[in-house]
Formats: C-alpha cells, sequence, structure tokens
DNA sequence: AAGCATTGCAACCGCCTCCAA
DNA sequence: TTTGGAGGCGGTTGCAATGCT
C-alpha cells in the first residue's frame, strides 16, 4: 500500500537550489501568493516537489526572515519555551519573529543542548543530570493527555515523589479529587495543573483569566479552537486574549494563562 | 599542505492532522 | 462516516565549511 507521493519524483531536482531557482520561487510568490504548493512547481516552472518549494520559501527565502546569530535573549527565550512545550519548533517559533522552526531546531541541537549541558542541565528533561532519573521528566509531562492549566501560584506547594514542586487544591468537579500540580517553570510563573479529562469547569461561574482557579481544557490548552473535544468556556479565555493585551507580557504569561493559540503566528 | 574529524545548516523523508468530497 | 489529497511538522541525513593534527 503506502501514501501517494507528494509529487512525482522521476523529474524533480533534488538537493541544493540554485539561484535561478530561488529567483523563480520569489518571483512567482510574490506574483500570486503562497498557497497551493502541489501545483506551485509547474506554475513556477520549478523542476521540484511542492514540499521543497514551501520548505525553501519558508526556510530561506520568506522576506520576514531576521537571519543572523541568535541573541542572548532569544537563547534563553527557547530554553523556556522548550522546557515548556518539549520539541515543538513551531509552536517555539511562533514566539520568535524571524525565526523558523527549522532554523531553531538546528540551532538546538548544534548550540543551545551544548550549552545546557556545559550548566549540568539535561537539555530534554531540563533538570541537572546528576539528579536520579525519574519517571516523570518534563518531556514526558508534556505527553500527557489529561486536562492542562496554568495558574499563579499559592503557597501550598510541596515536592512530590519525584521531586517536582507541587500543590494540591481542592477540585470543584463531581469526584472532589485534589488537583495536583506541577511547577516546572518556576521562573515563569507557571503551575501545570493535571486532572481527569472529563474534568467540567461550572458554567455558572464565569471564568477569571489568570486567577489560580482558571482552567482550561485539554484540547485548549493545545490550540484546538472550538474543538468538539472543547470542555470549557474558552470564549471567554479566548477573548479576553484576543482582545485585551494589556495583561500579557511577550510571552502570554503574565495573567497565568498560557494560551497555546496565542503561541501560533501563521 | 594534506588528511581526517567535527560542526553547522539546508534539505529531505515520512508521519500526522485537517478538511472537503 | 469514510476516504484521500494537501499542508504541516519533527526527525534525520548529506555535505560544505572549518578546525585540528
Amino acid at each position: 500500500m503506502g501514501r501517494s507521493p507528494c509529487c512525482e519524483k522521476a523529474h524533480t531536482n533534488k538537493g541544493a537550489w540554485t539561484k535561478e531557482e530561488d529567483d523563480r520561487l520569489v518571483a512567482y510568490i510574490r506574483a500570486h501568493g503562497e498557497g497551493c504548493w502541489r501545483s506551485l512547481p509547474k506554475a513556477a516552472g520549478l523542476l521540484r516537489c511542492g514540499k521543497s518549494c514551501r520548505l525553501r520559501w519558508i526556510n530561506y527565502l520568506r522576506p520576514d526572515l531576521k537571519r543572523g546569530n541568535f541573541t542572548e535573549d532569544e537563547d534563553e527565550l527557547i530554553i523556556k519555551l522548550h522546557s515548556l512545550l518539549g520539541n515543538k519548533w513551531s509552536l517555539i517559533a511562533g514566539r520568535l519573529p524571524g525565526r523558523t522552526d527549522n532554523e531553531i531546531k538546528n540551532y538546538w541541537n548544534t548550540h543551545i543542548r551544548r550549552k545546557l549541558l556545559s550548566r549540568g542541565i539535561d537539555p530534554t528533561t531540563h533538570r541537572p543530570i546528576n539528579e536520579p532519573s525519574i519517571a516523570s521528566s518534563a518531556s514526558q509531562e508534556l505527553a500527557m493527555p489529561p486536562t492542562i492549566s496554568f495558574s499563579a501560584p499559592n503557597s501550598d506547594s510541596k515536592e512530590d515523589k519525584s521531586g517536582i514542586l507541587c500543590k494540591v487544591e481542592n477540585n470543584n468537579n463531581n469526584n472532589n479529587s485534589p488537583i495536583i500540580i506541577r511547577e516546572k517553570c518556576p521562573d515563569l510563573n507557571l503551575d501545570l495543573r493535571i486532572s481527569p479529562p472529563s474534568h467540567q469547569q461550572n458554567q455558572d461561574q464565569p471564568l477569571k483569566t489568570g486567577g489560580p482557579n482558571t482552567t482550561l481544557c485539554f484540547a485548549c490548552s493545545l490550540g484546538i479552537q472550538n474543538s468538539k473535544d472543547c470542555t470549557c468556556t474558552h470564549g471567554l479565555i479566548s477573548g479576553t486574549t484576543s482582545s485585551n493585551n494589556s495583561g500579557y507580557d511577550f510571552l502570554g504569561l503574565k495573567t497565568g494563562v498560557l494560551d497555546y493559540r496565542s503561541l501560533e503566528m501563521k
């Protein structure tokens, strides 16, 4: 079986792009705009796969690309975003104007990894290397599917079995089970709240953006706006995040709610 | 100067998700 | 509800540039 190739590979060029190919691609996109990558090569007179054209444009030819060395601020931002998002390079890139996911991915693998290792920090888990390995590394937590929310810290913090700073809050849902909150990035004022997927917000209780009880459903936490899986009153949150930026710092975290939608700048 | 090793990055590959039919 | 096309994404590879012996 297998899927059909994205383009006719027999008559396509591969490898490094020539100046002429670049010129053709840029000229075509300037004239017709982005989109329909599959038909673009033929229309632009390029013997390239559509995906290859898209990649070339996005990673190299786009006029808004910054290029040049990463600044120290960008380094630190990438590290913080990676500790939150893991290898979600496109989301990370969305927070660094003029940088591409491919560029950040390469930079991470060549520079930042080494930088963290030299600091004695595991670049995967963002924890000290000499700590005993634990079951719930940061990246594993990020892969977990339960409801996740971020809220302002309070004084009930304590470490869990794995040594991660946690706090326990009362849960207002039916089973009254406590909500375990793990602080992975205390310097970002973030809590990671994990509760059962069935967790529902009380519809009668409007969400208070940034308050300690603000909770996004898993779908919304991942940026799937208006998803059929949405179980929260995200309209209030998204309305706040999109129309009122006054409470947000550049990470969109100041109010305590990490809205993944805001990380995408497409 | 030559040969080998390492580094950095552009590009490719294959899988996943979304969406229209 | 299913299916297939298209775009997007993350992991990996290939190779030129650079450093080292």
